[in-house]
DNA sequence: ATAAAGGTTCCAGTCAGGGGAAGGTCAAGA
DNA sequence: TCTTGACCTTCCCCTGACTGGAACCTTTAT
């Protein structure tokens, strides 16, 4: 299967699927004529990488989680322990991102917004209160 | 005033300082010595620029904010207008990681998390529902 | 025969800095 | 006066996870 194939069936640019044979994510063979030759499993576990990062998880989750997937006697205390490491951090990002909303969303609100130039949102952001 | 104390005084790594200058973001005089030399009015747009990009603003959002905020006649509304398409993007974001925060803490909880090998959330990164 | 569509590699760029080397400058203490 | 250590300079490479584009090769359809 060619790359172009295994795009649209993984639902990854070709452009990635390529970056993730060169970082060692999967390992297609090759034709004579050069061309990469995709297994199923490799579609398979292409998917599966297309869900983890959709997830979130780093590259390197994904290394761990696709080694882990390819172990069949691997213990599931081992996915559960990267799955919430990266739920706390997932829930930390919430939290800066919320604060950041609570702060803009109050300074727009108090922002006339029109021709004027005096702007409370320029006035906050000049205080040193950081 | 050299680029340590303003790095002390509005909070940012003089590394930091010294890009936004390579970006044409503050425009430090220079010493005869070579050292830059801050006034005033660098170490307060500095503050500036921290705080804005603490609240998630862009480089070039800050860029656009500063040069507003040097321009006494600017419509706050313009201001308003960066602000509130800032603040749609934090919101999709916080929408992103919640979605991905209820499908992760799922998996975790129906996980044992012990030695056996069977583990719910590799079952389901697997299955193509993108 | 030719053109379009698909494949290949390689290079460079993104964003917002961080790390570290090699070297110049300054202030304080012996 | 010398030296030590803190501070400053530029320079270049590195990050994550790709993306864009150039130059070139192969396959397929007309």
């Amino acid at each position: 299967m060619n790359i172009g194939e295994v795009s649209t069936r993984a639902n990854l640019p070709a452009k990635t699927i390529r970056y993730y044979e060169e970082i060692g994510l999967v390992k297609p063979l090759r034709d004579t004529n050069g061309y990469r030759a995709f297994r199923e499993s490799d579609v398979h576990k292409l998917v599966f990488l297309g869900r983890a990062r959709a997830l979130g998880f780093t590259i390197e989750d994904c290394r761990a989680l696709t080694a882990l997937w390819e172990d069949k006697a691997r213990a599931s205390a081992d996915v559960r322990n990267i799955a919430s490491d990266h739920l706390i951090q997932i829930e930390a990002k919430i939290a800066d991102l919320q604060a950041m909303h609570e702060t803009l969303s109050h300074l727009v609100s108090s922002c006339a917004g029109d021709d004027r130039p005096d702007c409370p949102i320029l006035q906050s952001l000049e205080k040193v209160t950081r």
